[in-house]
This record gives C-alpha cells, sequence and structure tokens, in this order.
DNA sequence: ACAAAATATAAGTAAGTGCTTATATATATT
DNA sequence: AATATATATAAGCACTTACTTATATTTTGT
C-alpha cells in the first residue's frame, strides 16, 4: 500500500536527519558536554575549542531539530540536551 | 592528560564519521534491504528507486566505512551486512 | 573472438555544509 | 543614557556531497 511505503520512507528521511545532526565532532562534543548538566554558551564557549558564533550556530542547528532545548538567565542563555534518542544513539556509538 | 583527550577527540571523529555514513534516506534504505539478507546490487535496484552508478557509489561507501561487506558470484556482486552496530543505530532511530 | 550482462569508475554540476570575520541584538551595570 | 557583556545573525568562501551522464571493466554465454 502506498501509504505505507511513503511512511517509511518518511521514516528514513527524518532518522536520516538525525544522524547528519549527528554527523559532526563538535556536535557530539557539545552533546557530551551537556550530558553532565546544563551550561550556558561561555561555560561551553570554554571547554569546546571554537569561536563563538560557530558555537552558536552548532547550538541554533542541535536546538532547531530537538536534540537540545534552551532558557534565557539574563543576558546568558542556557542550554540542556532534550532528545533522549539523541544521548542513546551517542552513547551506544562512543563506546 | 593530554592522550587521553586527543582519544577523546578521536572517538568523536569516528562516531561522527559513522553517523554521517547514516545520514542519507537511501544509504539507509539499502542497509534496511540488506538486514533481510544479502543481495546483489541488481536486486538492490529493484527495490531502491535510484540509478544504477548512484546505487554502486553508495554502496562502495557502504563498503569503504565497513557498513557492509561484499563478495563476487559470476559476475554479480553480492553485499551483506558487517556491521552489527550500525544496524543497531539504524533499527534504534527508526522505530 | 564477440556480444551481452552486471557492476564500477570518471567527470561534471548544483546544492549543501562548516568555518571565518563582521555586525546586530538584547540585557545588565554604571 | 552610555557602556559592557552575552549571544545571535549575516555574508562570504572553500570544501564536500549526492546526483547525472557517459564510459570502463569484468565475467558469462554463444
Amino acid at each position: 500500500m502506498s501509504i505505507a511505503l511513503s511512511e517509511q520512507a518518511r521514516v528514513f528521511e527524518l532518522a536520516a536527519e538525525l544522524f547528519g545532526v549527528l554527523s559532526t565532532p563538535i556536535r557530539l562534543r557539545i552533546l557530551s558536554a551537556l550530558c553532565e548538566r546544563e551550561k550556558s554558551v561561555n561555560e561551553l564557549l570554554l571547554e569546546i575549542d571554537t569561536t563563538q558564533p560557530n558555537l552558536s550556530q552548532h547550538l541554533s542547528v542541535l536546538f532547531k531539530t530537538g536534540v537540545l532545548a534552551k532558557r534565557k538567565d539574563g543576558t546568558q542563555v542556557i542550554y540542556r540536551v532534550r532528545s533522549e534518542k539523541a544521548v542513546a544513539l551517542c552513547r551506544s556509538v562512543c563506546t
């Protein structure tokens, strides 16, 4: 039935998108750092070796795809893990 | 210790590479199709909607990264799943 | 040897990705 | 109000990626 086929195609598309989000070392580092606890951009910047705009862009990707959540606290933005599935994937590959 | 840090960096690189290999719908389809049983390129071509060279290129990527194995049988080349880790990742994301 | 079949490779291209530098926005402090 | 701090966005660029069309390679069958 064509519905089932297209739904399966959609599943593969979504899965591929998630894998794509996790397909760069810096984003895995970010996710790993946030597994400990939520952190502000500045905190992340201290432990991840990149520029502020680059970090911000990667955080944006992770947020838009639902891997991370964020909240504002004054001038700071604090990110935290949102997708436990992403964390589980990261863990099972990195070990 | 710097060794540990660089080793962790290497882990993230390898993980990112594997995620990258799985980050396209057509390669997930191929992997899914080969979960049933090993198949020749022609068989795969019948169930996956793409051109022969494109399929061949994707198979090449999956082979070179150790996700698939292959053997020759006459003029045919028969591919099979090699990395159970990749299959497990695919399953846990696609369900 | 020749033709057909199965698969791989080559070359070109359009679109996407990750980085950099520069600038904008928003909040807090004085 | 002005300045400083924290974060986001914009623009440009080099590089990669996935696809297409065309061709090469390898093996089988006649």
